[in-house]
RNA sequence: GGGCAAUUAGCUCAGUUGGAAGAGCGCCAGAUUCGCAUUCUGGAGGCCAAGGGUUCAACUCCCUUAUUGUCCA
């Protein structure tokens, strides 16, 4: 490197192997805090320039926009436009994969970036290490240029003039690493920067890309360099730790609330050897902090408990800062996904508060963080209140948690014998450490043992379990290699049914799963399946095709028959009319629900995913919590008036860098999209997403929008069920359909239905208490007579019966006519009168104070019949209660011992009449006290005769008993 | 994206190898009291999350679904 030569450094190799540059002649190893024992940083500062956080990127600005580098905005903390990463883990990650791979223009070809980021590998350091931080801001210093316009010495210049110039720092002071750099198939050399054993930044110059054939020279070479803002302010304040350096506002009031008694200087020394606390590195904690309280002088405990409650402070303040940004660039806590991440710091950082007695709340935090970020991040200030509520609902959620996990506890310290199965189901379903139930043991004097690899069984229990998922089937095609790529005319108009198309391949293939003829043309209008919105329907020259797919650039035609036409000719495309209107309804509606969500709810809903069918489509939002039913019909109210008010639906393809600049990275609704060039749809002053869907010309002709029903997918994500246009007619005539049928089942007007079917709940119910409970059986319940009622619109009517049966709307037919039967039959027994026993004659006294009833019970289901005996048994507590239930297969046998004779002894009905009823085929079985089991007789006479011996049987057996 | 756990009275939860649905709190009534609190007695309140399967018999075993929670990537 001639700059380095030409500044005075030299080459040196590390016993680590990494070769290195420094000044210093007696220099032997490489700047890594493993090689040259810990941080430095703290004692006598090597900085010649204290910068404030903010200071560090005002300086950088200074120094390196008029060398002719832009200063752009932050990009989301969320990359909704990177389908590689959920997060934005570096400033570089603002830029792929389109701007790397040349499918987009850069914001500008040589710009820096304040980019902030989120890393949650290292949650359990933050605090404690003194340097690390979920939420960071990365400085970009980025260069896309064409090789003859490379000027990779001018880039190294540039940020070497800012360390010694703008930071400060004497050349003697820092260590240049030589090493190499590779990610998403691209690679180059890079230079990293340490001065103290702080790696300060690095720089990476992407020049080649790994492809089959070897190694290739990019086409747009790419400067990487990633400062990290708060090593840069830390390192040249010289404070204890990182946090001191970035947020010293927010910890002053942090310290004022917590009275916590400070000792900078103890973690001044401490800070020197937390290295050696970083839990990616050390195998036994404990020892760790054993090792390092040695060095100090300190007790173990003693450094513990003066260090920990700074650690906690400093977690609050990080976490929150790290919420702050996630939140409020619409990233919701959640138990799957990403959002996991955001719950566990969330959780890290109150359980700090919580042990320490805090009364802080991460919400004023958040509030104090945004103040102090003012100057360099304004727009986090925008969306406060909506990350107070999200972090509302957190904390609620949690203490739910806690609350439910002592009580777990408690109940598990009185059973005693905690084994360590137990610890770790605990952990993984319950999310229950090990150290909450050893503290617990610890009060009532139960010890118990952690496991030492306990973490590790965690994660093989999960490896163990976790399966290959399924790969679904993909289409194979052999196509020419000089095949363009298929010119797409679907977005146009989706009132354009018809086109003119060549046909450039035909073969027959498999598209999922079904044999088909697949044709592709030099263009088309038939819609892919993509974007969530189904394919079209319809026909190439008459021959029916009922899926389009993509592949690569080509769009696939998946015909039903064989073709009759051949490579060269020439085709009619035809579009089924109904179905693409109703997907286009459909895909328009989902803007405008979104939009209308939006609108309800606040600016934090954003699209998760999306899908459109013929019949329905569905939506699923970010969303806190599920929705109320006065939510929902509240977004369908807007989302009808944004119809009524027919605006005009605009789309534009234009490029991906102006959409960005115009509407920002809102765009990203549906997720990345590939392209230089973008579709950007716009329902203007509501919504405007990039998506390749057809869609309507206006809002009014979605004509309505009707919200089936929504439930939470899981936590944070909202489903909204819908259907628009025709869609709604049709789900309106179905459910007509319904409601008229239940009129004549039920043989009332339509306005009655609601209560009548109420009605038939109730009465079902009462009949069948009565029955059982051998009450009086009030006439009104045995016909159903109400004339109430009320008038609700067809969906109404179906929700309101669906909320009373507790069912789906396909379902209620098939409920009633059960219920109804069921009704019937109960009334018809209670008219029968068949229940009632005349108990004085019909009783067989055995002997004193033992008595036998034998009753046969016609069309009862055995459940029932318990009951009854129930009943009956609590005012004959002497009595053997025997129930026989003929039908068409044989009889059910039931017997039941009165509470008196149980405590004496006197029988095992379960053993005994097991024993008998298998000389009839019987089978069953119980406990002393009472028999279930089924006899396969059907001859009158043969029960006759069953029924005598079984009486013999048991008067023999009671005897018997007597003798003994 | 995947794994695991839970779902029983208005609330918090028990329920043994399948064999008669329970407790505490709350609610209602009666007694005690000048009245309230308290205490005592009695009572109401359950499609055991939904659907299917196995079985003579399912809260219990198996499958599917829903909801809630949790852990991992």
């Amino acid at each position: 490197m001639n700059v380095l030569n030409e500044k005075g450094f030299h080459r040196e190799q590390c016993k680590c192997g990494t070769y290195f540059w420094t000044t210093d002649q007696d220099r032997k190893v490489c700047g890594d805090p493993v090689c040259s024992g810990g941080f430095d940083v703290i004692q006598n500062n090597p900085a010649g320039n204290e910068l404030s956080f903010i200071g560090v990127w005002e300086k950088i600005v200074e120094i390196l926009k008029p060398r002719g580098y832009k200063p752009i905005n932050r990009y989301p903390v969320v990359a909704r436009w990177n389908p590689t990463t959920e997060f934005t883990i570096a400033s570089i990650a603002a830029f792929q994969p389109y701007v790397i791979t040349g499918e987009a223009e850069p914001p500008a070809k040589k710009l820096v970036i304040p980019q902030f980021c989120l890393r949650f590998g290292d949650i359990e350091n933050v605090g404690i290490t003194g340097s690390h931080c979920t939420g960071f801001v990365m400085i970009g210093q980025h260069v896309f240029v064409s090789p003859d316009e490379w000027n990779q010495s001018e880039y190294f210049r540039d940020i070497y003039d800012f360390l010694v110039d703008g930071v400060g720092l004497a050349k003697e002071e820092f260590v240049i690493h030589e090493d190499a750099w590779a990610g998403g198939g691209s690679y180059g050399p890079c230079m990293e920067f340490f001065s103290r054993g702080v790696e300060l930044f690095n720089q990476v110059y992407t020049m080649f890309e790994q492809t089959p054939d070897g190694d290739k020279e990019l086409d747009l070479k790419v400067l990487d360099m990633g400062l990290g803002q708060e090593r840069v302010a830390w390192f040249s304040q010289g404070t204890p730790n990182i946090y001191e350096a970035i947020f010293p506002k927010v910890l002053k009031k942090l310290k004022e609330i917590t009275q916590i008694d400070e000792d900078l200087d103890l973690y001044r020394r401490f800070s020197r050897y937390s290295a050696y606390l970083n839990i990616d590195e050390v195998e036994d904690i404990d020892k760790a902090w054993e090792e390092v309280g040695k060095k100090l002088n300190l007790e173990p405990s003693t450094l513990k408990e003066k260090i920990l409650p700074m650690t906690g402070i400093y977690s609050i303040a990080e976490h929150a800062r790290a919420l702050l940004f996630a939140i409020s660039d619409g990233k919701l806590p959640s138990n799957v996904g990403g959002g996991y991440n955001l719950r566990a710091i969330f959780r890290r950082a109150v359980s700090f508060a919580d042990r320490f007695g805090w009364d802080i709340k991460l919400n004023d935090v958040a509030k104090w963080h945004a103040e102090e970020l003012y100057d360099i991040f304004p727009e986090v200030s925008d969306h406060l209140d909506e990350v107070s509520r999200v972090l509302d609902v957190e904390y609620r959620k949690y203490y739910k948690n806690k609350k439910k996990a002592k009580k777990l506890i408690k109940k598990l310290i009185k059973d005693g014998n905690i084994t360590e199965d137990i610890l770790i189901q605990l952990y993984d379903s319950n999310g229950i450490n090990p150290e909450m139930i050893i503290e617990a043991g610890k009060k009532h004097d139960i010890k118990i043992k952690k496991p030492d690899d306990f973490y590790n069984k965690v994660v093989e229990l999960h490896e163990q379990k976790e399966q290959i998922h399924q790969t679904y089937v993909e289409l194979s095609l052999d196509l020419p290699s000089e095949l363009e790529d298929t010119q797409i005319e679907y977005w146009k108009d989706y009132l354009l049914l018809d086109t003119d198309g060549i046909v450039k391949y035909i073969q027959k293939t498999k598209v999922e799963n079904k044999e088909c003829w697949a044709v592709i043309t030099d263009k088309t209008n038939a819609y892919p399946t993509s974007g969530g919105q189904l394919h079209d329907v319809g026909t190439m020259n008459g021959i029916k095709f009922d899926n389009v797919v993509k592949y690569r650039g080509y769009i696939v035609h998946c015909l039903s028959k064989k073709p009759d036409f051949k490579v060269g000719d020439k085709v009619k495309i035809s579009i089924d009319k109904d179905w693409r209107i109703q997907l286009a309804a459909h895909h328009t509606a989902t803007h405008v629900i979104n939009a209308a969500a939006s609108d309800v709810l606040g600016s934090h809903i954003n699209q998760a995913s999306a899908k459109k069918t013929f019949e329905k489509a569905h939506l699923d939002i970010t969303h806190y919590d599920s929705l109320s039913d006065e939510e929902i019909k509240q977004i369908e109210n807007r989302a009808n008036e944004i119809i009524e008010n027919d605006l005009e639906i605009n789309s534009y393809v234009m490029p991906r860098a102006e959409a960005e600049h115009k509407y920002g990275m809102r765009l990203y609704q549906g997720g990345a999209v590939p392209g230089k060039k973008i579709r950007v749809v716009e329902i203007p002053g509501e919504d405007v997403e990039a998506c390749g869907g057809t869609h309507m010309h206006h809002a009014g002709e979605i004509e309505r929008i009707k919200i089936i029903r929504s439930q939470k997918v899981q936590d944070g994500i909202v489903r909204l069920e819908f259907t628009g246009g025709n869609a709604v007619t049709r789900l309106e005539n179905e459910d007509k359909q319904i409601l008229n049928n239940l009129t004549e089942k039920l043989g009332v007007m339509k306005s009655q239905l609601i209560p009548r079917i109420e009605e038939l709940i109730t009465k079902t119910k009462d009949v069948q208490k009565a029955i059982t409970k051998g009450e009086e059986i009030d006439n009104d319940l045995l016909q159903l007579n109400s004339k109430k009622s009320t008038s609700l619109p067809v969906f109404d009517t179906i929700d309101r019966i669906t909320d009373i049966l507790k069912c789906t709307p396909e379902d209620i037919e098939n409920i009633v006519d059960n219920t109804l039967e069921n009704y019937q039959r109960l009334v018809n027994l209670a008219k029968n009168e068949d229940i009632d026993v005349d108990i004085d004659n019909d009783i067989i006294n055995i002997k004193e104070g033992v008595n036998l009833l034998i009753k046969e019970l016609q069309g009862f289901k055995s459940k029932e019949v318990i009951k009854i005996s129930q009943t009956l048994l609590k005012d004959h507590q002497k009595l053997i209660l025997l129930t026989l239930i003929p039908n068409k297969n044989g009889i059910i046998l039931n017997a039941l011992l009165g509470k008196e004779l149980e405590s004496e002894n006197i029988i095992h009905l379960g053993k005994e009449i097991r024993h008998f009823v298998q000389k009839y085929n019987g089978k069953g079985g119980g406990r002393s006290s009472n028999f279930q089991g089924f006899v396969p007789l059907k001859d009158k006479s043969a029960i006759n005769e069953f029924k005598d011996s079984l009486l013999t049987k048991i008067r023999n057996l009671v005897k018997a008993k007597d003798k003994d």
